[in-house]
DNA sequence: TTTGACAGGTAAGCAGTGTTTACATGAGTC
DNA sequence: GACTCATGTAAACACTGCTTACCTGTCAAA
């Protein structure tokens, strides 16, 4: 029922529903940002929050499910694929270097990081879906925008992958704008119609095919 | 515990040193193709190969080592670098929609649908490097060709990992050879010389932008 | 005031994991 | 026979996420 106990100081009760579900949530993503998903525990958070491990899986069902909570509350391209058509791949790509250089919030960069893991694997394959391609789709509108969505949305995620596997220091070494702008191109190119099955393509963008060989 | 038939050969040792290291690699081999990496444990392993847990700590380490084994064997990208260089991106582009297409073997598809597991990551971290993005990197032996190779090896990881993630259907119900060939481009474009930082940039595309925010 | 329901909180335990330890065994050698 | 030593074994260790059975403080109805 009511829980009239909230009349408590300035700082807010330390016990009762909300207060306790606060103070997991908190707790859970300071560790998150400090120490990575996967090596955080669950009683690791439960005694950072000084609160009972079971009560995290009361409230949140599981480990995973405060993941999915604190992702809640962040857009995964916060007000990138709205806006101006003309420069979607624009912003794109400069927030694809951006991430590239560890920018964004710490907890941003530590879940990067953290990527491997099982549990935000599993939350990313619906967000990434959810909040990037099925938008994209939405957003471009046009026939086979899905592809079109997709390939986007594998140039994006590669470099977060070549970011967390090679550490991509040849790429953060380019001049900033030049690799913005090569981004800028390649996500241009995967927007462009594919054209017809069995047709010859026409080269549309300002370069030599070289590699023309048939395997 | 039960007489465990010999594995292989047919009538090789089934104790000592080297017959015990190979069963246990043959079962793992077979448990990661049927089951994925990060289903199996060590204890089916060990069990599935007649052998005590400890001796898979011993012969390779940890469950890791297996893995680096029986990866080691395998090359990720095993003839594709090597060849004539006027069509490297087309058999890049064409290994990739080979993979988004669920081909190459059992043991591979199986790897890619576990490649969220921290150990394969940890393996991959390696060897995506070592054997993908140096060896293009050398192949292509120009200047600045790791930044190439980097951008390269992003856009064949970041295929898998749409596929992983979302299921990739738009791109694998697209026609095959115009996918190829659009990736065949994509690759093509990441190979471009990058141009002079600051130098003002020839009109490609559609662009709108001039400001230039941070992401 | 007494009573009883119940949300909120807790200690302990379950079923796993990868890995390590201390010990047994069996073959070859001095 | 006694010694060495690689090989194999059983049992634990230190964790993990998660669940269970229980306690407790609050509050509304009797």
């Amino acid at each position: 029922m009511d829980r009239p106990e909230e009349t408590g100081g300035g700082s807010g009760p330390t016990r009762g529903r909300e207060a306790t579900r606060a103070r997991i949530l908190a707790s859970a993503k300071e560790l998150f940002t400090n120490e990575g998903y996967g090596s955080v525990s669950s009683r690791m958070i439960a005694s950072h929050a000084g609160v009972n491990v079971a009560l995290i899986n009361r409230y949140f069902g599981a480990k995973r499910g405060l993941l999915t909570e604190i992702l809640r509350e962040d857009g995964v391209f916060p007000g990138l694929i709205e806006g101006d058509p003309a420069t979607l791949t624009r912003r794109l790509a400069e927030h694809a270097v951006s991430r590239l250089h560890g920018e964004g919030t710490a907890l941003q960069r530590a879940l990067d990081d953290s990527a491997g893991d099982p549990d935000l694997q599993a939350v990313y394959q619906g967000r990434i879906t959810s909040a990037m391609i099925d938008p994209l789709e939405a957003y471009l509108g046009t026939d086979g925008a899905r592809a079109h969505a997709s390939l986007m949305a594998a140039v994006m995620l590669g470099l977060t992958r070549v970011r967390l596997v090679e550490g991509a220091t040849a790429l953060r070494a380019l001049d900033r704008e030049l690799l913005t702008d090569r981004l800028r191109v390649l996500l241009d190119l995967c927007l462009e119609d594919f054209g017809e099955p069995g047709a010859p393509e026409e080269p549309e963008g300002p370069r030599g095919t070289e590699g023309v060989g048939e395997g």
